[in-house]
DNA sequence: CGTTTGACTACGC
DNA sequence: CGCGTAGCCAAAC
């Protein structure tokens, strides 16, 4: 394959760094993807965006019985992204709530509660990547109208 | 070899 | 807040 999704290790990249999320944390695919550099001759506009389903496809990928927690990497909605009622699905759910990590309504995670900041920026640093982008969307404080 | 489909996301309605 | 659409790139049909 000519650009095969793990190019310049890029599922062993992304392993690496969902191991760095805590337990009882969650991630999600789009933050972990922003956070690894565009490889040589990509596009780095929309880079996050592109490479979001590879993480999805890393995650796939990780061997049973690996020390990789891929539960912990979610959707940008706060949700599972596995089928609902699947067996994968019922796993990531159960292995989540091991650790102590909520469901609200409609199987969502509060990314305030449980959302993950990102790697230490000294560590991301020492390891070329990205540092990590809030999660939640939309971080965009109405903190400054309380004022008014 | 063209088409469909993802463990995605942002955006519009 | 839910649903549909566009964009993306590789793998599976």
């Amino acid at each position: 394959m000519m650009h095969p999704p793990d190019r310049d290790g890029y599922f062993g990249k992304v392993w690496e760094i969902v191991r760095q999320i805590p337990a009882g944390r969650v991630s999600s695919y789009g933050q972990i993807a922003a956070m690894i550099p565009a490889p040589p001759g990509v596009d780095p506009g929309g880079y996050d965006r592109v490479r979001a389903r590879w993480v999805g496809q890393a995650m796939n990928a990780v061997p049973p019985g690996s020390d990789v927690p891929w539960q912990r990497v979610i959707n940008s909605q706060g949700q599972i992204s596995l089928p609902r009622g699947s067996a994968a699905a019922e796993e990531q759910r159960n292995l989540l709530e091991a650790e102590g990590v909520e469901f609200g309504l409609n199987e969502r995670i509060d990314f305030a509660d449980f959302g993950w900041e990102g790697p230490a920026p000294a560590w991301c640093e020492a390891h070329g990547y990205w540092p990590a982008p809030p999660l939640g969307s939309r971080r965009k404080g109405p903190d400054q109208l309380s004022m008014f």
